[in-house]
DNA sequence: TTCGTAAAGGAGAATCATTCTCCAACTATG
DNA sequence: CATAGTTGGAGAATGATTCTCCTTTACGAA
């Protein structure tokens, strides 16, 4: 009978494939950490990938962890779940409204309610959450940054 | 004539009586700090805030910033545009979808866009913004949560 | 106003997250 | 298997945030 690849056995494999056509060595660490990020439904920091691949391998650094989730991102391997994670960012406006995000020079800018077309969220979701708020997030270039990669 | 106050010098009105409601000293510093952040645009880190603020008092600690900014989350006058900033968080799951963020523990769960109703909105926002996705923040707290602070 | 006390501020050390440096080990290729 | 170019490991360096400890301030009572 043939053998039906996991998710995660799937996802490896592609990862395989993209890091040679990327000219990107396929070393044991890589993998370990991509695995365990792939594995992972928790949307894990760092510290916390360095602790599960650490169990693998305890030789590893948390240098290369931190190294090789550059390397992916820029590969588009991964995804960071916030475009502004970094310094804590502050605001006193409480009212409901949303951000545009400039993913490059990490400026944030108000987006009320009304300037955006109408919005339908049920926040009847997974049973057992208490959802308070949402606020959608449009990640993008603000219009200086459009500039400065044209020009560049 | 009457004194029309400006949107900021309500707000630093309405700042004086809830520090006065809640039992918070009113310093010279926590003004500072509260004005600086209601008057920029920009969703400021407490670095830009302490570099605005030393403008005016430039004996003012870096560490008195980051306190009454603490002290003003809890009191409920400011808001840290993102949930989950801190450290980077990760995930290999490219496809778009959304997220349910406890705001106790930190976890981070997806929602396929199929686990909501329908979601409307126009990317044409912004003339000169160069949206590339959007993704949904819904903010609440998880089961285990949501009973940790019942039994509290 | 003046005082006493609790709250808050200042300076710098400590801690935590992340990056850098430098050299050793490994991968890919022929 | 030899070689060249990548990559990994260890620990120092940097940046953000918190803590400690002592001084100063705000504010209610007298
Ligand atoms: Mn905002
Ligand atoms: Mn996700
Ligand atoms: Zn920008
Ligand atoms: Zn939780």
């Amino acid at each position: 009978m043939p053998t039906v690849e996991t998710p995660v056995e799937s996802m490896v494999t592609a990862f395989r494939e993209r890091c040679r056509a990327s000219g990107l060595a396929l070393t044991h660490q890589r993998e370990l950490i991509y695995r365990a990020i792939v594995s992972s439904k928790h949307h894990p920091s760092p510290e916390l990938i360095f602790d599960e691949v650490r169990r693998q391998t305890p030789s590893i650094s948390l240098a290369t962890v931190y190294k090789n989730i550059h390397t992916f991102l820029e590969a588009g391997l991964l995804r960071e779940v916030s475009p502004h994670h970094g310094s804590l960012r502050l605001e006193a406006n409480l009212a409901e409204h949303h951000h545009l995000v400039c993913t490059r020079c990490k400026a944030i800018v108000d987006l009320d309610e009304s300037e955006l077309e109408p919005i339908h969220l049920s926040r009847k979701l997974r049973a057992g959450y208490r959802i308070l708020r949402y606020t959608v997030e449009f990640q993008g270039l603000c219009p200086a940054c459009t500039d400065a990669l044209k020009t560049t």
